[in-house]
DNA sequence: AATCATTTTTGACATGGGCCAAAGATAAGA
DNA sequence: TCTTATCTTTGGCCCATGTCAAAAATGATT
């Protein structure tokens, strides 16, 4: 069951194998059936999920209603509103399974007893912040100054095992279009 | 020279004043003359610099050359490419005053003596990410789904000190748009 | 297998915002 | 103060992308 998270946590610092055995006494295993929240908006949230097995959605609701895609995340990624988790404030955000899933949850207070007794995870979460801000910089810079078309394959190139698993209007949404624009942009591109 | 910076630093946590006594001999004061660069892309970032004086703009050229605009940074703010800072890699972005500056400079070296001397240092730290993190997030999604009234407006009241200060071309590449069309959001607002 | 719900595709039309070129306005430097 | 460079405004035209509505395809449930 902990291979795959011991392993994750070895590429960030080489943690001591009792480190790691005790890092997994903090992990709760969960199940979470498809198409089922693990957060909601103004909900303040109390995990980071290390994913066994699934798919998750990360997304926004905007003024007008339409859903902006945040992030997706498979086996071997965490998922988190770190802001309200960290700051346990309410969240902006829905976190959404889109498959069956299985997860490792790590709570507020199993992250501070091992971050108390083990310092070297500093180092792995500050990565994994450092991470998402460096790619949502360069996120926002393609979402500024790239065409549809090039967004579409650069996803593809990034995210190669997303677009088998979810539906393709999630896409769009993660995107920044219409969900009939992207089908257009894809018929443009299969016509090439 | 220091109340500032250091009353920056008793905001994120209640340091003592002998932490913040050796906090400021870690601290290089500098001049920086207007249209200048602390960085340019390709460079690694070996600083981050907190503003005593002065308005700063981090910015991105895309493939077909145009600017994006990261952010701009005054007085009381730090700059930084903190990517490239904390991984010394190369950056993707350009640091430039936009007026005559003065700062205070914190190496990696006495980053590093810092937070070993006074881990308190460390959330200061976090918490600058972190935040980093939220209000890029929040970008995104504004940058997604509202117009360019709505984002020119919105820029007004978040930053209202900046439009003074910095010329109109460089907001348009911030909030994603041409100047021209600037110039034309701003018409459209004056005639209301 | 049949039905119902959800996705994707298509087409027609509307529009926000880009690009270009020229004219005005402002600011910087000598 | 004058000159020159930079920035902003304006107008015209164009295209990328949005919206709406309907049809086709796919997937989920009984």
């Amino acid at each position: 069951m902990f291979e795959k998270i011991n392993a994750y946590a070895l590429r960030c610092m080489p943690f001591q194998p009792d480190d790691l055995a005790y890092f997994d006494t903090l992990l709760q295993y969960k199940k979470q059936p498809r198409k089922t929240f693990l957060l909601q908006e103004g909900e303040v949230c109390q995990f980071e999920a290390y994913i066994l097995k699934g798919c998750i959605r990360t997304y926004h609701i905007d003024q007008s209603g339409a859903e902006v895609t945040l992030q997706f995340a498979i086996e071997d990624w965490w998922v988190s509103d770190i802001t309200s988790f960290q700051n346990q404030t309410p969240s902006l955000v829905y976190i959404e399974t889109l498959e069956d899933c299985e997860l490792l949850i790590l709570t507020p207070e199993n992250k501070e007893k091992l971050l108390a007794t083990v310092p070297g995870f500093e180092r792995m979460f500050r990565l994994m912040v450092q991470r998402n801000l460096a790619q949502l910089q360069e996120r926002l810079f393609r979402t500024i100054s790239t065409t549809a078309v090039e967004k579409y394959l650069d996803f593809l190139n990034r995210y190669p095992a997303i677009p088998q698993r979810v539906a393709q209007h999630y896409i769009a949404s993660y995107l920044g279009f219409s969900p009939e624009f992207l089908s257009k942009v894809r018929k443009k591109l299969s016509a090439q």
